[in-house]
DNA sequence: CGTCTATTTGAATGTACTCAAAAGCGGTGG
DNA sequence: CCACCGCTTTTGAGTACATTCAAATAGACG
């Protein structure tokens, strides 16, 4: 039987860390639940319950806290084959304080706590595949709060450019001031800056 | 059968999140190996591969790189009931780039990457230990990451005050420094500028 | 095409760093 | 037990990195 591009796509992310039967593959695909959402539209919104951890498909996402000034600062962004949710809520049931955005219209595979634990009861080895994606997840956390207290807004500048190349073409400027830590205007400073340097 | 203190740390540590049965504990406790380290001594320096991750049963430790200029840049501490290493070398088998070194003279229990990997084939459900651990320290790092962009080292001084009054009276100001982001010198303004404003 | 938002540029300001020097504190040996 | 040595903390002056506010230009989208 033939899978869909989408389910195509979580079952091989999801191979890269365990084996899966056929069976296992239709089971876990059975209690996915797909989403579409506009360019601009909320996935989650400040106050909501994170009820969902999403498997992006296509696409591009934002997520970010507003403070008392309304700025933003994003903690990441999602593209294809990423996932993504506000963990802290959708462990704890608690509201969130983030807001996860669509920057391209995109499509999505859900998981619902629910059907998270029941997949856990199922097929245990999910435990090891979700363990495995988190542990890489936190080595990227590590070394970014690494970079936001050793490096200088430039150089973090160009870590991103250089680990994440698919995402900077994607994404506005102003938002990857957001991400880097900076205003909108001080990454216009660093990137004219950057440009005279290499025209001498 | 009576278990050492530092055993039963650990196992209420596990408990926490998996449930296990006497045998279960028993073959755990037997891949692990005991280490002590002094004040001072390192668990783990830059080059070295991370070859085991560690659970503090007693003591202090510090985790941080070092850059071209010889400044530290501390990414956690850790103390008893915690769990340490640099992740990144231990799972890609990798140099570091990491140095962890005791602050007090510490008693930790330490798995090998090879144990690490038997205790899932023998018991699986340690990965459902693992994947909630390492959810939980994502998150904690998402904070971080999330503070480090968002406020101003006074602010994110408070708020480390606030989450780890546990640590900050067991560490020196400029291992604080070096943890939230700023220079040993600032860290004392910051202190004054503090003590000032609840003295008016 | 027009409108709204993003980007650039510049001046003034604030936050944090560097370097230097003094004061405080803690551990160690005599 | 005291004195000394080394490291940490404090203080201050000068500098660099990054922000704020304002205004002009460029770009994107309906």
């Amino acid at each position: 039987m033939e899978l869909k591009d989408s389910h195509n796509l979580i079952i091989n992310n999801v191979r890269r860390f365990i084996e899966l039967t056929d069976l296992e593959k239709h089971r876990f695909i059975s209690l996915l639940k797909e989403i579409t959402i506009k360019r601009k539209n909320f996935l989650l919104q400040e106050g909501d319950v994170a009820k969902y951890e999403y498997f992006i498909t296509k696409g591009c996402l934002k997520n970010y806290t507003l403070d008392e000034s309304g700025t933003q600062h994003i903690s990441m962004f999602g593209i294809e084959n990423y996932w993504t949710t506000d963990m802290a809520s959708f462990i704890s049931n608690e509201p969130s304080r983030f807001f996860i955005e669509a920057l391209e219209d995109t499509e999505l595979l859900a998981i619902s706590r629910t059907n998270y634990e029941l997949l856990f009861k199922e097929i245990p080895k999910f435990e090891r595949f979700y363990r495995i994606l988190y542990q890489r997840s936190l080595m990227s956390y590590i070394r970014r709060t690494n970079h936001g207290i050793s490096l200088t807004a430039e150089e973090r500048y160009f870590r991103f450019k250089e680990q994440y190349p698919q995402i900077i073409n994607r994404i506005k400027q102003k938002d990857l001031a957001a991400y880097i830590g900076v205003t909108p205007e001080f990454m216009s400073m660093i990137k004219s800056k950057i440009k005279k340097k290499s025209e001498t």
